[in-house]
DNA sequence: ACTATACAAAGTAGGCTCAATTTGTATAGT
DNA sequence: ACTATACAAATTGAGCCTACTTTGTATAGT
């Protein structure tokens, strides 16, 4: 709908960071006091910026909030994608890190919101909701198929994110989950 | 407190399957509406008896859900000691009953309120709400030792909770349930 | 070993109003 | 490419009152 390409590219760069920034901004909020308890003021205060500033960036609150939502799930998949790529590194080690990008980071009590926010409010993020996830899965699975050439990959890799689901809800702390996972995982890699 | 011990053991049997009748009329009440929202009436009315008649049982509300959620989870607890205790049957489908009887069996729309309130008021419960996933790990820890002599009986048995965790939340129906846990369990049974 | 009826004290729901907040937009300024 | 200010319309929250429900107990009856 609303294209950037107005004009010349020269601060395309800053656009996009700005853009991100307030994203970040506004997800902390969101996390913090849920969607509808959040205002536009204080997103634009905690993203210093106005708040007719931000409607000019976001056409509305739900706009932003799906735009945040994207920005974190998209971020933590390109994070996912990149550490499994790197196949000088033990598969094992490449797994736990992957699932603690995923699950493992938002463990911590301020870090919990986030993805509360998100999966609570599925209506408002449309797609997404059911693609993520999936393309979760598809990266694991992926990353299984290649190394240990197994058909039962996709086995595999829907029972550690059964399980990683399991310990996000059981685990106190990240350490506790990421622990938890490694053994996990080794016992899932062994065969 | 007060002791059931007063007159001869005549009716010892009925009187304890009548308890345990309006427990579950109790528990199946408490989970429609939850603790708060359902009345003294209305579980008396499930139970079909009168008011005063279950205060008679029961001491008070809280007693009474107390009660109710203990009966739910000592008898889950009893099934799946029964069905692991059955060593003449091959371990991944006892393990796999026991986990059905513990978990699965709580899946579908009705049924999920129920494990829902109980895990919602643990305040309620005491002891209990501790007690009873530890005596799960231990029962299915030692069914892992028995048969396989592992020593990595105690970590393959928390990896299994935390995969059935993961698919309680997952699964839309018990089939799919207790088919990725069949998966899960003949992957972590396979060293 | 209960039921039926009744009752006080406490708690909860519903409705109602008024004030405050919030959304989305506009306008002028830099 | 924004900020500051302002504004209408809609939503929300606070406070309050009243009516109803609920808890726990008591009492009489079978």
């Amino acid at each position: 709908m609303s294209s950037p390409d107005t004009g010349p590219p020269a601060s395309a760069v800053t656009d996009t960071s700005r853009r991100a920034a307030v994203l970040d901004a506004a997800m902390v909020t969101f996390a913090r006091f849920g969607y509808r308890k959040t205002s536009m003021e204080e997103v634009a205060r905690a993203a210093r910026i106005s708040r007719p500033g931000l409607y000019f960036l976001f056409a509305s609150k739900e706009a932003l909030f799906r735009a945040a939502a994207t920005q974190v799930l998209e971020r933590d998949l390109v994070a996912v994608e990149h550490v499994l790529a790197d196949t000088g590194r033990p598969l094992p080690d490449r797994l736990a890190e992957a699932f603690d990008q995923w699950a493992g980071r938002y463990i911590g009590p301020l870090a919990r919101d986030v993805p509360e926010v998100i999966g609570a409010n599925p209506g408002l993020l449309g797609e997404m909701a059911e693609t993520a996830p999936r393309r979760f899965e598809e990266l694991i699975t992926d990353a299984l198929a290649a190394e240990t050439g197994q058909e039962a990959a996709l086995a595999v890799a829907r029972t550690m994110i059964s399980t990683s689901i399991g310990l996000k809800h059981q685990a106190p702390t990240r350490e506790f989950f990421l622990a938890r996972l490694k053994t996990a995982i080794s016992l899932l890699l062994r065969p």
